[in-house]
DNA sequence: ATTCAATTTTG
DNA sequence: AAAATTGAA
């Protein structure tokens, strides 16, 4: 008899091109399997719409799958690990086969998963179904991870192999021999009874995939992409691919989107126009983006927590729930921000251009700590995708060695002009703003009274005026800075006393000499890698184990914990340690324990890095943080407060928690009823509860010292 | 050819 | 916001 193999469906939802599926089928009769887990996402559980997709795509690969002869087995569980084991014995399955991931917790989750069916005797064989090269195919001249996009690309589009044409869907499949349990898609609930009514309207404008996936490429192979070195300036109207959802589940292989484009490229190369290789180029590029988002990922796993330049761990963000309130609501009193505000809540989509001004306002304006930012948008938009997002807030919040600077501020009038220079995008989403003309459409509190009485706007009332004016940010900003630059070498002189006192040598950090918001230093985490010539990479998965919080939760949940989902995820999103930032100051001083101030799902990494896997060497830079990481305080501000509930569970928990933000009466809580209406976009938000986590967080510093200089000759001007 | 201003690009 | 590029004078 033919070998039996578990096909493990995950972000690779497709029949097309999928590494794991062809291989199975090459093995013998498959079993192609869907286990929906939110106990091991931990706080990156999806948000409605993205699950709305998730479900939709289901429906479809199930359909399709049958079609081939073997359904697609659906189940809802705590741990992956147990179905699959389950299923393998139930069916004599010998091995099972999937596509590699790269997000924090995947990363681990799929290493104990790994590891638990490799003890049982069953063999795992894992592919590259999400990238044009492997993580660890990619090193500097040096042999190590690129830090800076532009010299990692190029490293990419110049790889001694071409990327391998797509492979095609296998024909038919061989399905298991016997029943085995499985749900329908409906019954996984994936799809609250609540969110229903919202999420009939998303599917007027996607259809989730993978064969209509296919469908939106051909469009966009024929469409936009023709204009898009010119066109994907435009926020409004249809000039980009619109195909993140698709690529985020894996409906769309990359490499055949690669290859299609690509070939394109040729075609019009041959014809000689610039301009489609203009297009190609400029939107491969923003392919490369994603790919290396995984890198990032993969090289650095705490970077959905912490920023990539181990420096300016000191930046005191503000941790003002009103503010972030007001952000999410869309009413900052700044057009274009609110209108994008606006658009993400009532659509799950946004422009990149938008994405880019809505969130550095977050940063730069509100002084709101990027994590919060990060997981609205993941919680909102319809493409989510942790490492993406994950490399834009830190891209736009001066955590990048190639990215914005932290002091920055791009003004959001001068940007309205610019992307939308006719007002149509801000009339479109503000519709109390829709009448003012467009002299003032990007800053109305400019406008004189008459202009806004004759354009029915009562600033104040029916639209907020600014909620901090540019000259004050800015100010606010540099404030901000000069204490963080205090704070360091604060810091660093208490590190040097600890030092003396015997720590010794080993804490010593390479390059610390010289001003500290000079240097760039990068975390590193080293993952083990072979040597180049060996031959063949390896093919299967590395994983590096830098326990970081989410990942010992996730870990910890798909280990060890039993509880019924709907109160798991509650209590992974609410329970966090009570450590209010005003308790959290007192504890700075005489604190026998650092870490002890941290509760819950913080682990001093030097030990739980040796107590975990031998694969990674620990770099000093992270033994010296972890250190210094208890006594931070104020500044602390990882912890995400919840905005909104994404699980029935939190809701009750929500309604009792006290609402701390006094403004704008809030229209209903709990329900997810967002239309697109745009009555409806006057505003519905769930209260938040205070969910003060401990917070390792973000941090990071201005690049260069000329910087600090010139801005604060800058501020000495504006101010003659 | 040269300079300055305007425009575009920048991960 | 700043650097790089283009274009007009």
């Amino acid at each position: 008899m033919a070998a039996c193999s578990i096909v493990w469906f995950r972000r690779d939802l497709r029949l097309e091109d999928n590494p794991a599926l062809v291989a199975a089928a090459r093995a013998g009769s498959v079993i192609p399997v869907f286990i929906w887990c939110p106990a091991e996402d931990g706080q990156f559980h999806p948000g409605r719409v993205s699950r709305w997709w998730l479900k939709q795509s289901l429906i479809h690969l199930d359909t399709s799958l049958r079609s081939l002869g073997s359904p697609l087995i659906m189940r809802k569980a705590h741990s992956s690990l147990t179905v699959l084991l389950e299923i393998a014995e139930a069916t004599g399955a010998t091995q099972v086969f999937f596509n590699h991931l790269y997000d924090p917790v995947s990363l681990v989750r799929d290493h104990g998963v790994k590891q638990g069916l490799a003890e049982c005797g069953i063999s795992v064989h894992t592919s590259n179904g999400d990238l044009l090269n492997e993580p660890w195919e990619v090193y500097d001249d040096e042999g190590q991870a690129f830090t800076v996009f532009n010299a990692y690309w190029q490293k990419c589009l110049n790889m001694p192999s071409e990327p391998e044409a797509p492979l095609l869907p296998p024909r038919r499949l061989t399905g298991p021999i016997g029943k085995i349990v499985s749900y329908s898609a409906e019954e996984l609930g994936l799809e609250d009874l609540s969110e229903k009514s919202s999420n009939a309207l998303l599917a007027r404008a996607w259809c989730p995939g993978w064969s209509h996936a296919n469908k939106s490429l051909e469009a966009f192979l024929r469409g936009a992409l023709l204009e898009y070195a010119t066109d994907r300036q435009k926020v409004d109207g249809v000039t980009t691919s619109l195909l993140s959802p698709h690529l985020h589940f894996g409906e769309l292989s990359v490499r055949k989107l690669f290859y299609e484009v690509h070939t394109k490229q040729f075609a019009w190369t041959r014809e000689g126009s610039t301009v489609g290789e203009q297009n190609v180029t400029l939107f491969l590029r923003s392919i490369g983006l994603r790919e290396y988002s995984r890198y990032l990922s993969f090289h650095f796993p705490f970077t959905h927590e912490r920023s990539l330049l181990a420096n300016l761990k000191s930046f005191p963000w503000r941790v003002d729930e009103g503010y972030f309130k007001a952000w999410r609501q869309g009413r900052t009193g700044y057009p274009l921000v609110d209108a994008g505000m606006r658009e993400l809540w009532a659509t799950g989509w946004l422009h990149n251009r938008i994405r880019v001004v809505v969130s550095s306002f977050c940063v730069k304006f509100l002084q709101l700590p990027w994590r919060w930012g990060m997981k609205y948008f993941w919680d909102t938009l319809l493409d989510a995708d942790l490492e993406s997002d994950v490399l834009g807030w830190q891209y736009i919040s001066g955590s990048l060695p190639d990215g914005h600077e932290l002091d920055r501020m791009d003004n959001p009038q001068l940007e309205g002009y610019r992307f939308d220079p006719d007002g149509e995008y801000v009339r479109r989403w503000l519709p109390e703003l829709s009448r003012l003309p467009n002299e003032w459409i990007h800053h109305p509190w400019d406008a004189p009274l008459s202009a806004l009485r004759a354009a029915g706007v009562e600033l104040g009332t029916n639209y907020p005026r600014p909620i901090v004016e540019i000259g004050v940010a800015r100010e606010r900003l540099q404030a901000s800075l000069a204490e963080m630059w205090e704070k360091e070498a604060a810091l660093k002189a208490s590190l040097a006393n600890g030092m003396e006192e015997g720590l010794g040598e080993t804490t010593e950090v390479p390059g610390t000499g010289g001003p500290s918001h000079e240097r760039m230093d990068v975390h590193r985490v080293v993952v083990r890698r072979f040597a180049p010539h060996s031959g063949s990479f390896p093919r299967d998965q590395l994983v590096p184990d830098l326990p970081t919080e989410s990942q010992q939760q996730a870990a910890a949940s798909i280990m060890h914990q039993s509880i019924p989902i709907e109160e798991d995820i509650a209590s992974t999103a609410t329970m966090p340690p009570p450590v209010p930032s005003a308790s959290a100051g007192m504890s700075l001083v005489g604190v026998s324990n650092p870490l002890e101030g941290h509760v819950r799902g913080s682990v001093d990494r030097s030990q739980s890095a040796q107590a975990a896997v031998p694969i990674l060497d620990l770099d000093l830079n992270s033994t010296a943080e972890s250190v210094v990481a208890g006594g931070r305080t104020e500044s602390e501000s990882g912890a995400v407060p919840i905005w909104s509930p994404s699980v029935p569970g939190q809701v009750q928990q929500q309604a009792s928690a006290e609402c701390l933000v006094p403004e704008v009466a809030d229209v209903q809580q709990g329900g997810f009823s967002r239309r697109l209406t745009q009555s409806m976009l006057r505003v519905n938000q769930g209260a938040m509860a205070s969910n003060k986590q401990d917070s390792e967080d973000d941090f990071f510093v201005p690049k260069r010292e000329g910087k600090w200089k010139r801005t604060v000759k800058q501020q000495a001007k504006r101010n003659c």
